[in-house]
RNA sequence: GCGGUCGUCGUCCAGUCUGGUUAGGACAUCAGCCCUCCAAGCUGAUAACACGGGUUCAAAUCCCGUCGACCGCACCA
């Protein structure tokens, strides 16, 4: 499936629109999740839990998305998340001053000039457009932050353009009142914001976009002393090395040094391992590992995971190895202490993180789990994501059925997601069902009303089986709860 | 942010060049008829010129601007 196609599906179907679509001049990069989406992405947070959070006893937050200008002053993204942009007066072309300062005048200059500097930079050294050699305008500032005015004074402060700020700011009480120990990993779910100068391809980059953060804290002197790495250490992962996927096992890639340590190896296997439930093909599923000047000033390690989409190579999640920078660097801000115990060291702890795009991933999922056979599209979600578990269908628009049809409905609709449909042709609305995914359909005929039997019509063999009306709703727990199988 | 192409019912397209009746079709949707199970058929209905300004007796059509989409560049610690 392709991007347009999605698109159709996503916007004739309602799992994600425009925002504020009926207005005409409002800006990019802003989508709404519809009715059929908000419930996809609720179940994929839920998996995410299940999988990951739960799975390894993570506690989770969920932070304010207005932080304080100090948070930033201590991340580094007031300093580094500006960019210095200067055009050129006559053809427009739009650059980065300092970058174009340092290619012009072979000199490093200092990191944190005003745009007077700048300005002074470009005049003295008679800098011109490399496109078309006329003169530059004015530097002016970007950054890539929402600046918000807070009270009746305006004081500034930001939309958080990374969810796991609030991780760190709201470490030592977290680490103190659950009685925490190295390594503790912290989980949340929430919104991010970036000024995108070019937002573009819906879900693919958002100016407003959800994170789901894992942010491990961990104690350096310690990292191989990791017992849960023995759960992982026969799973394959995939790494990406010069231009080939490779499939190397956990304990492999760590005697290779391909990973830098058990911990790392640990998270990149669950993280891996989720989206294999979750639907993604792991044939187009890979690891790479950033270089460093790929890398985030800050980060010893950096992989990325990637997925393959129509769109090329998607980064899903962002696993970077943090270091003690965060921690260090709000210490010095804020001037309390981020140390902890840890056995019998003091430490400032290390962070590594799975920062997931939630967006991004929803989008390849879908793409992924998209298929036509002959004219049926089917949504093949697997039973856990699927927005709509159950139809209910009377076979035809007959008063008898559409009750019995409506206490079906009843028995059902306290514990799954139903879907009642009596318009159409019953083929229209299996169809319907199969291009949103609803795995299963109950069908309500005349046999019905003597026998208290109806159809029980599963999406992806389109098998009918008979089933007692009184057996329903177990059946369909065992289903729903089916851990094997979960396509 | 730059350059190119482009914005018509929910979707796909016709109409724009060459301004002029009630903006047309298909699919989808809704209602009715028919029908015991995989997009059948028949009848009817709903529904659109991205937004703002200009030219004109008259603008979907010509001009300007804004916004957006796609492609490329740049950006994406």
């Amino acid at each position: 499936m392709n991007y347009d196609e999605l698109m159709r599906l996503a916007l004739g179907r309602g799992f994600f629109v425009p925002s504020c679509e009926i207005y005409s001049d409002v800006p990019a990069g802003f989508w709404e999740y519809g009715p059929l989406g908000t419930i996809f992405r609720n179940r994929f947070i839920n998996l995410w839990r299940k999988e990951i959070v739960r799975r390894d006893q993570m506690i989770e937050i969920d932070g304010s998305q207005i932080m304080a200008k100090e948070v930033f002053e201590a991340s580094g993204h007031l300093k580094n998340f500006v960019d210095p942009i200067v055009s050129c007066s006559k053809c427009r072309l739009t650059v980065r001053a300092d970058k174009l300062i340092s290619d012009n005048i072979n000199e490093i200059i200092p990191e944190r000039l005003t745009d007077e500097e700048y300005d002074n930079y470009l005049r003295k050294n008679k800098i011109s457009c490399p496109k078309c050699h006329s003169e530059f305008g004015k530097v002016s500032k970007f950054n890539m932050m929402f600046r918000v005015g807070v009270g009746a004074i305006d004081e500034s402060a930001y939309l958080r353009p990374e969810t796991c700020q609030s991780i760190f700011v709201d470490f030592p009480r977290l680490f103190k009142i659950m009685r925490g120990k190295l390594p503790f990993p912290v989980a949340q779910l929430g919104k991010s914001f970036r000024n995108e100068i070019s937002p573009r391809q819906s879900l693919m980059r958002l100016r407003e976009f959800y994170q789901a953060e894992i942010e491990v804290f961990y104690n350096l002197l310690r990292i191989n002393e990791f017992e849960k790495f023995e759960e992982i250490s026969n799973y394959v992962l995939r790494f990406l090395i010069d231009t080939r996927i490779n499939e190397i096992s956990c304990e492999e890639a760590l005697k290779k040094n391909i990973i830098p340590n058990k911990l790392v190896g640990y998270y990149l296997a669950i993280i891996q391992q989720f989206y294999e439930k979750a639907g993604i093909d792991l044939n187009k599923l890979r690891f790479r590992k950033l270089t460093s000047k790929e890398k985030a000033f800050y980060a010893r390690s950096a992989f990325d995971l990637e997925i393959e989409t129509s769109l090329g190579w998607i980064e899903l999640v962002a696993c970077n190895d943090r270091g003690n920078y965060d921690l260090k660097r709000h210490m010095e801000v804020s001037k309390r202490d981020m140390t902890v115990i840890d056995g019998d060291d003091k430490v400032l702890p290390n962070i590594f993180e799975l920062s997931m795009g939630v967006d991004r991933s929803l989008y390849c999922i879908m793409e992924h789990s998209f298929i036509k056979e002959n004219d049926r599209n089917i949504l093949k979600l697997n039973r856990y994501l699927s927005p709509v578990q159950v139809g209910i269908f009377p076979l035809l628009k007959k008063e008898s059925l559409q009750v019995r049809a409506k206490e079906v409905q009843n028995i059902l609709k306290g514990e799954f997601q139903i879907f009642y449909d009596e318009s159409g042709s019953i083929g229209r609305r299996y169809r319907r069902q199969d291009e949103v995914g609803t795995p299963l359909g109950i069908t309500i005929d005349y046999d019905t009303l003597n026998d208290n039997e109806v159809t029980l019509r599963n999406r992806d063999d389109m098998d009918q089986k008979r089933v007692k009306i009184t057996e329903l709703l177990q059946i369909i727990r065992g289903y729903f709860l089916d851990e094997d199988n979960f396509r």
